[in-house]
RNA sequence: CGGGACGUGGCGCAGUCUGGUAGCGCACCGGCUUUGGGUGCCGGGGGUCGCCGGUUCGAAUCCGGCCGUCCCGACCA
């Protein structure tokens, strides 16, 4: 690689941090994406050359993908850092009986193998447990705590549908934390400061974001939130209320719903003939009333036996809710209705049923409703809560767009989010059956309480992808981006285009920016600037030509594609000083 | 776990219905040409048509099984 001096002018020794030539590198670009890929980021990952795919959910990143990750991971290291946690480096595989002993080996999405020895093995979905064994054996006194520890590690998981690209993958690196503390207070103390570190790291990655209340799903514990990018491509959804700052994934999320009104109703269920009858739709048809006024009823089965839920017909159950109250289950078959309500699906309800647990929605104990008789064919008329039966009382119901924000009453609306962090208080539920005990000023045993911590880098990679793109390529935020600055260089080597160049990437790098020089001699320069809107830094810079005898230097703004003309003179500060100003 | 679709050189696709042993664009290699928006010219290499089995004189094509990949659903009786 040869450089072009010229006179009066000090070259710095290359190769410069950070900075690259392109020429002779591998970047593989993509006229067109893979069939099989359709999310937005996926495709552009694929295409720009930052990601390749080996198997579902299986993706190896390439150089140019790295780079862009090795910034996310670092402004993640930095705020850790900055709240006082201490990076460490767990194993990925681990043996079953840590898993047993919380209950969690045999997950459906975990992974598992025995080595030669037959010892039963398993490859780490997080690292609660193994946090926890090594806090077991180290930490003794409250002299001890607190403690933040956190790593960058591989985790596994046999997703049951591995989807979108990078956004939902069977193994991926995760930046996870974890809090040891005396008590709930330092816990709060803890969460917080990792719930303000999150905020910045998203801060600084140029997404945009929310923080909402989110069930605590398989990690358990006191209570959890979850960092969301807005985006179509996004797998959950929350409310929201931007009037006074509610926001919630659905699972948790909670309305003020809107009844209507009742009339009057009879004084005890009455029945009536509903033939041919077998959902909400048909009987709102057949009675010619509001789907809200009936009450449907869902059958799940729970591990202890057959749950009914009863909702008003215009609401959808929660899985989530419900699976708090009941735990695992799933769909009730028509045939096991039969079995346990002597009719079938479509003429259910709550009245006379016994030996099935009844769960009702909050929205139906007031009014008078219409439900099925639990004989084929046959609804009652005016069924009250309390009076024709009762059943435990529970929002088991979906929120939907529209109903009142718990707080102002605002409408919520719904919004499709990538998951791209959580934080959750985990309390004691690992360190009281992995024995990870501390003794307190008195003399006395007590269990340490924990958080834990989560961030994906390349979730948070996809999702600056989904929310910055257009349709030539990405749009990087420049935190993020694999180079601040592309510089296409159109001629020769050894023309003055190309010392020009040479001269442009030393400078900018010396002003700390990291260049690309794309001086290939094999690309045409039409290629070169798809190429370089396809990777999308925040600024590329075109010499050629037209750029001598006394420029100006030809700039475009990547995000808006908008050009911008610099004078020679000074044009490395002025590049610099213009990179400062994006986005 | 249920449903749907797809699998033909590196990528995108045609050919499959109506069997006769493979084609296009881009990429790649050689040469010429050219150097400001992936699109100049000439020549060339590369595919056991996902795998296994069957039918047939003959299978990318028909039949069966398997594997892989993607999408939708997995709550609303």
């Amino acid at each position: 690689m040869s450089e072009t001096p010229s006179a009066g002018w000090s070259m710095p020794a290359p190769p410069y941090r950070g900075s690259l030539r392109l020429s002779g590198r591998f970047w593989p670009t993509l006229r067109d994406a893979p069939a099989d890929a359709e999310a937005v980021s996926h495709r552009l990952m694929v295409r720009a050359g930052l990601v390749r795919q080996l198997a579902s959910g299986l993706y190896s990143v390439l150089p140019f993908g790295l780079r862009s990750l090795r910034r996310i991971t670092a402004i993640i290291r930095e705020e850790m850092d900055a709240i006082g946690a201490q990076e460490l480096e767990l194993p990925v595989m681990h043996p079953a009986e840590i898993w047993e002993a919380t209950g969690r080996y045999g997950l459906d999405e975990q992974f598992r193998l025995e080595d030669r020895g037959g010892r039963r093995m398993v490859l780490g979905m997080t690292h609660e447990e193994i946090i926890t064994w090594h806090a077991a054996r180290e930490i003794r006194s409250y002299r001890d705590l607190p403690q933040s520890w956190y790593q960058f590690q591989t985790k596994l998981r046999d997703e049951p549908r591995p989807k979108s690209g990078m956004l939902r993958v069977r193994e991926f690196t995760m930046k996870d934390s974890y809090s040891l503390d005396r008590d709930e207070e330092g816990l709060d103390r803890s969460y917080t400061a990792h719930a303000e570190a999150y905020a910045r790291i998203f801060d600084r990655s140029g997404l945009r974001w929310y923080m909402v209340e989110s069930d605590v799903g398989m990690m358990g514990g006191l209570g959890a939130h979850e960092f969301m990018a807005p985006s179509p491509a996004g797998e959950d959804t929350i409310a929201r209320a931007p009037g006074d700052g509610y926001a919630a994934n659905v699972e948790m999320a909670v309305s003020v719903a809107s009844d209507p009104e009742f009339g009057a109703g009879p004084d005890a269920p009455d029945p009536f003939d509903t033939p041919g009858v077998g959902t909400i739709e048909e009987l709102a048809a057949f009675t010619g009333l509001a789907p809200a006024l009936l009450a449907k009823s869902v059958v799940v089965v729970a591990d202890d036996g057959p749950v009914l839920c009863l909702l008003r017909g215009a609401h959808a159950l929660h899985e989530k809710k419900l699976a708090r109250l009941v735990g695992r289950h799933r769909p009730a078959q028509p045939d096991e209705i039969r079995g346990w309500f002597g009719a079938g699906p479509g003429s259910l309800g709550p009245v006379g049923v016994e030996g099935v647990r009844i769960v009702a929605d909050e929205t139906v104990t007031r009014g008078h409703y219409v439900t099925g008789a639990n004989r084929d064919g046959v609804h009652l008329r005016g069924v009250v809560f309390g009076r024709d039966f009762t059943g435990e009382v529970a929002d088991i119901r979906e929120v939907r767009a529209g109903e009142g924000s718990p707080v102002s009453g605002e409408p919520l609306m719904l919004e499709p989010v990538i998951e791209i962090g959580n934080i959750f208080k985990l309390g004691l539920k690992y360190s009281e059956p992995l024995g990870a005990t501390y003794l307190d000023a008195e003399g006395r045993e007590r269990p340490v309480v924990m958080g834990s911590y989560g961030i994906g880098p390349a979730r948070v990679m996809a999702a600056a992808i989904e929310q910055g793109h257009d349709e030539a390529g990405i749009v990087w935020p420049r935190s993020i981006a694999p180079f601040d600055v592309h510089i296409v260089q159109v001629g020769a080597p050894g023309s003055p285009q190309a010392a020009l160049a040479d001269r442009l990437f030393a400078e900018l790098s010396q002003l700390g920016l990291e260049v690309l020089l794309d001086d290939r001699q094999d690309a045409k320069p039409g290629e070169k600037f798809v190429e370089a809107e396809l990777l999308g830094c925040p600024l590329r810079v075109t010499i050629g030509k037209r750029t001598l005898p006394d420029g100006p230097l030809e700039v475009q703004v990547r995000r808006g594609r908008e050009r911008r003309d610099v004078l020679l003179e000074g044009a490395a500060e002025a590049l610099r000083a213009l990179w400062e100003t994006l986005p």
